[in-house]
DNA sequence: TCTGAATAGCTTTTT
DNA sequence: GCTATTCAGA
């Protein structure tokens, strides 16, 4: 019967068997976190301490709840039925629907996705007279979604806690964000975690009954979890403190969106009498990936400490490459051609990747692998509720079971096209935000008065007695039905029909899929929060195929052979990231490239390009400080440098007719690198005032050889070679 | 209401 | 260099 715990080494089973008290596992990558994770979960079960319902397990994305509940079936042998098991969203959702008129809602409110929480945040600045050009709402969005994920209600912002931005109205526009909300009956992503941590903090009795129903909670990925997050589990788990936590502070890589590493620096302090369990042999990688990774990883301050060793007796393997090369077209080649020689010998490229700081990067590997004709996949895009079809269509659905959502409305008055334009639409908000009533019966009283006319008035009168007739449709032949019809009568189906652009076939094909996931939900409501937190794009990406992806996208994940490459300067570390957050932006850096390296089971190819293209122009770029900081011991520096030169010498480089190519004197990293060797005479010392021609005036807070950081005084903290500066 | 030209701005991303 | 958004004009 319990088997499945002989599977564990020591410290795994310690992390299972621990079950009363607050619990902290501290789990390197590739230690076999998911493994302890759901053992415990199924080993609650099979102890009797408690039922599946009465077990809260939070996960950060869909895709780690449903391997979560599929794995404690496994080890069950037979399908769980009635877990509290999911993502934060989705767990505050549901706690929220069971009691929304508490917090003011009616229970079939609206999920609004980003989109329609930027277009209400972008009414109501112009409702306040703020300059929309000047104050993007999209930032603007940005902040109220930050102090949401700190748990902060706008009647908790200090005056201090307001930003400048918005004039100093940001207070102001939250409360006014939050009052259209209410009105719409709406919540946004932030609410569902907020508006649910409000509820248990302001309702005990409601408390209360949570604490009886969950005997355990367990929490994956901690390290990412935000302030709100932290507070609701707090609350939920204050009175028994069976609460398991794992997570890895070396992996936190989400700062950015709210995620607080404090939360698990801080666990002990949080839960007295916490016991710790640290998970550090490693299973996945060879001994020089382990190598690299923890002593790139050592260079961090404020780690709870943690050191993986392998946990495979076959742990020996080939160094960790770091390939050089003359500029981002080579890179990309290079890639390419490693790809081509392993695929030869016999290697799947499913157990390949290319992980990249961002995006835009995967173009040049793309174009490279068309070439090849090497079948690749991008990892990560438009989700599938993220289309515009789908969005669309969401949007008439929306408007079937709450007339009053407003901003489905306006997405669909005039899609397909029924005349309703701009100024049509300025009329219907006037007269609704006179009446105070939802643009739906503006609208119906507005044409019963004879306020619009023409085309207006027909477009808008024809979809008002639609939505009657689809809405007795939906009481009458129910959601699958009701919403053939709606997509078919409004005219939404016929308009990508006769839609040319290659698109169109595809936008249909996903309307058919969402008919038929409908089929699957009892209600249309239920499928709504599916649509708004679940679905995903089906992954049409079968077959044998190279990944590329982001380092944030590759978390989680692990193949045989992983190509990192951009690691210079600007790019990796990312320039954006130490201008905004300085020395703590540079450790996350660090801890991406941590996640990166560890993503590999038997290879890691490390590559920077002396010479990359940046938006239009060629740029210089030295070497990522990361690549110093690799065991020397472990790895092979491998700069195809001279076959460059050789090719070079050879071959003048007819092809590129532009000039400054051929022009540019060094062509070699070699020769790049002599020419910006020459020890000058005139070194410049740290605190020495600089000028740079591009960056302007800046103070040296740190010399390495030809390296600089500077401290500019409008560019921020950046590292430059010598030879680009003088002295002010 | 719709179209084409001008323009800003450009990490990472789940829900 | 590309693209998403905005503005002027038909």
């Amino acid at each position: 019967m319990t088997e499945y715990l002989t599977r564990l080494n020591q410290a795994q089973r310690e992390a299972v068997e621990t079950l009363d008290g607050p619990l902290l596992v501290l789990a390197g990558a590739g230690t076999g976190k998911t493994r302890v994770l759901t053992t415990r979960f199924a080993h609650l079960l099979l102890t009797g301490r408690a039922y599946p319902s009465q077990v809260l397990a939070v996960t950060f994305t869909n895709k780690a709840a449903r391997e979560m509940r599929e794995r404690v079936s496994a080890i069950l042998g037979r399908p769980v039925e009635g877990l509290w098991l999911g993502t934060f969203h989705a767990l505050g959702a549901r706690m929220l629907r069971a009691h929304a008129p508490l917090v003011g809602l009616s229970p079939n409110f609206t999920i609004l996705d980003t989109d329609d929480q930027i277009r209400l945040v972008k009414q109501v600045m112009e409702a306040g007279r703020l300059d929309t050009r000047r104050w993007a709402p999209p930032a603007m969005a940005n902040i109220i979604q930050r102090w949401k994920d700190r748990g902060l209600t706008p009647e908790r912002i200090t005056a201090a806690e307001d930003t400048d931005f918005a004039a100093g109205q940001g207070r102001a526009v939250y409360a006014a964000y939050q009052a259209r909300l209410k009105a719409l009956n709406a919540v946004d992503f932030g609410d569902l975690l907020l508006q649910a941590t409000e509820l248990l903090r302001s309702n005990p009795e409601v408390l209360a009954q949570y604490h009886h129903r969950f005997r355990y909670i367990l929490v994956d990925e901690y390290q990412d979890t935000n302030v709100v997050q932290y507070l609701w589990l707090r609350l939920l788990a204050q009175a028994r403190r069976n609460i398991c936590c794992v997570g890895d502070d070396d992996q936190s890589i989400y700062s950015w969106r709210g995620a607080e590493v404090e939360n698990i620096l801080r666990f002990e302090h949080d839960f007295p009498g916490a016991k710790i369990v640290r998970l550090e042999a490693n299973y996945r990688s060879t001994a020089p990936i382990l190598a690299a990774a923890a002593a790139l990883i050592a260079h961090n301050e404020g780690r709870l400490g943690k050191t993986l060793r392998p946990g495979r007796t076959d742990a020996e393997g080939e160094p960790v490459t770091v390939v050089s090369l003359w500029d981002s077209d080579e890179e990309a080649r290079m890639v390419g051609e490693r790809i081509e020689t392993l695929r030869r010998d016999g290697h799947a490229l499913a157990e390949m990747a290319v992980l990249v700081r961002a995006g835009f990067q995967t173009r040049a590997f793309e174009e490279r692998l068309i070439t090849l004709a090497i079948p690749y996949r991008v990892v990560g895009g438009l989700r599938f509720y993220e289309r515009q079809e789908i969005r669309d269509a969401i949007a008439y659905l929306r408007l079937l079971v709450q007339p009053a959502d407003d901003l489905a409305f306006e997405r669909v008055i005039n899609v397909p096209r029924r005349g309703v334009g701009e100024v049509a639409l300025r009329g219907l908000h006037e007269a609704a935000r006179a009446q105070d009533v939802p643009l739906t019966v503006a609208a119906a009283r507005l044409i019963a008065e004879g306020g619009l006319r023409g085309k207006a008035k027909e477009g808008v009168a024809g979809l008002l007695r639609d939505l009657d007739r689809w809405r007795e449709g939906l009481a009458r032949d129910g959601h699958v039905a009701a919403t053939a019809t709606l997509l078919d009568e409004s005219g939404y189906t016929a308009m990508w029909q006769q839609d040319k652009s290659p698109e169109a076939p595809g936008r249909l094909e996903n309307l058919k899929e969402l008919v038929r996931a409908l089929a699957e939900f009892e209600t249309l409501g239920g499928f709504l929060d599916h649509v708004a937190l679940v679905m995903e794009n089906e992954e049409a990406s079968a077959g044998d195929r190279v990944s590329l992806m982001t380092l944030h996208g590759a978390k989680g994940l692990e193949f045989d052979t992983v190509f990192l490459p951009g690691w210079e300067e600007g790019v990796f570390p990312n320039q954006r990231a130490l201008d905004e957050s300085g020395a703590k932006g540079l450790e996350e850096e660090r801890r991406l490239a941590y996640v990166g390296i560890t993503r590999a089971r038997r290879r890691a190819i490390i590559s920077h390009a002396a010479h990359r293209r940046i938006y239009a122009n060629w740029q210089d770029s030295i070497p990522s400080r990361f690549l110093e900081e690799l065991p020397e011991e472990q790895v092979a520096r491998a700069g195809s440098a001279a076959l460059a030169r050789d090719q070079r010498i050879a071959a003048p480089s007819v092809f590129a007719g532009n000039a400054p190519l051929v022009a540019r004197a060094p062509r070699t990293i070699e020769a790049w690198e002599a020419r910006s060797r020459p020890a000058r005479a005139d070194a410049i010392p740290v605190g020495s005032r600089v000028f740079h021609q591009k960056f302007g005036y800046g103070t040296v807070t740190a010399v390495d050889d030809d390296r600089l950081d500077i401290a500019f005084e409008k560019a921020g903290a950046k590292r430059v070679l010598d030879r680009f500066v003088e002295k002010a």
